[in-house]
DNA sequence: GACAACTGGATAGTCATCCTACCCAGTACG
DNA sequence: CGTACTGGGTAGGATGACTATCCAGTTGTC
């Protein structure tokens, strides 16, 4: 297959994939003469990846990058192929020594001392899971924070509940037929069903209002 | 509040303020005279908001914006106001009639005949969530799929259940004692909450994974 | 074997987004 | 009075993701 007809049956353009080889998102044809080379099926379904973790999962190429990366020389253990695979190339990958310090006492880190209280209560040892995630949580917690808005335990606990459970679905459906098939599963899933999940929630907010201000009026009226 | 004030108590550059000034992202302050103006606490909160919503967030300014425009200048009822908070100022906005047409027929959006078959499976009237909803999860679909990965019915069905418990739990926790509140409840809860469940998810992965594989060897190993 | 069409490889240019720097005349104040 | 600061405006820069153009080599066709 030359460049044109990879072009073809991918639907990305040429100087794009030009760009792709170049950057290292797509592996190189195999030369069949200085200025030739031929591409199978293994780019077609690349090139059609990139384009899906780019489009829908809105990543940047770098991250895609890291995805790639961690596709191809896979880590060796299965617990460490979640923390690269959840945020590769996300900005933040700071020392993690620093959070064990803080603890509470940091006042501007308010976010990150109530990851650190909220894994304590949930019984969850910090050990086993990623700082960077935790720095992540925090960061989260703080913005919501930021912008005036409260969000107590209790909500909070609802969403610990829902999203472990599906998490532990998740983890239990990853194939262990071959490790290919693993590194693929949570490499691809865990970011792509990010947008997914995220629209299945608004569907929801949209059923549930539905069904309770179905015709109301607005909130003012409502609350009179 | 002057300018210089008003940058350190928000901790946003004076050049970036009248950068968000001219885009409209903060409303004016006061004017004291031709070439002064004071600005106040809601001067602050607007830019927390906007550093919290683009930052941990990750959206666009164009987004942000019309978020803004939803607190407002908020719709009439509390269904109007869930779309719009959903996905103001994505790309997409497209005509939603054209999708009452396809239906299963059209072989390339086959995502999007998926959402239309599962909705009607789940017993949920498509009419009440919004078309652009249902397009943002047939892109997320198509997505999955072209990039190689199946996604079971089952699967769908575990994320429906979990999704819209917490969905129905976030709706009713909105305040009904002011529209001010509900509208800024929804406005920024709905994104900003996002990361934060994002990040839970992924410490759920590393718990259950933790959980399954501690201590144990690789896939390729464990496979054996 | 002439010749247009295509190839890989490289360089430079485009476009959008998000700031950042600078300039200017007009206050504020010690 | 002088210095610092203000709002307002324009221009410039950094980044990311392409896109266009050029070029020498190659291929298929007549």
């Amino acid at each position: 297959m030359r460049i044109s007809e990879l072009s073809g049956s991918s639907g990305v353009p040429v100087a794009t994939i030009k760009f792709y080889l170049r950057l290292g998102l797509l592996h190189d044809g195999r030369h069949t003469s200085a200025t030739q080379a031929s591409y199978d099926d293994s780019h077609v379904d690349r090139l059609k990846m990139v384009r899906a973790l780019v489009g829908v999962g809105g990543m940047s190429l770098a991250r895609v990058k890291s995805i790639i990366a961690v596709i191809e020389n896979p880590p060796q253990t299965m617990h460490e192929l979640l923390g690269p695979a959840s945020l590769m190339g996300r900005p933040g990958d700071v020392d993690c020594d620093a959070l064990d310090v803080l603890d509470e006492t940091d006042p501007e880190a308010t976010g990150h001392a109530r990851v650190h209280r909220l894994l304590r209560e949930w019984g969850w040892d910090p050990a086993e899971s990623f700082c960077s995630t935790h720095i992540e949580m925090g960061d989260a917690l703080d913005a919501i924070e930021d912008s005036g808005f409260a969000l107590s335990d209790l909500a909070l606990g609802d969403y610990r509940d829902h999203l472990t459970a599906l998490a532990a679905k998740e983890v239990a459906r990853t194939p262990t037929t071959s490790s290919e098939a693993a590194v693929r599963y949570v490499a691809l899933g865990v970011p792509l069903v990010e947008p997914l999940l995220l629209a299945i929630r608004r569907l929801g907010h949209q059923h549930a209002s539905a069904a309770i201000f179905s015709g109301s009026a607005a909130p003012e009226q409502a609350a009179r």
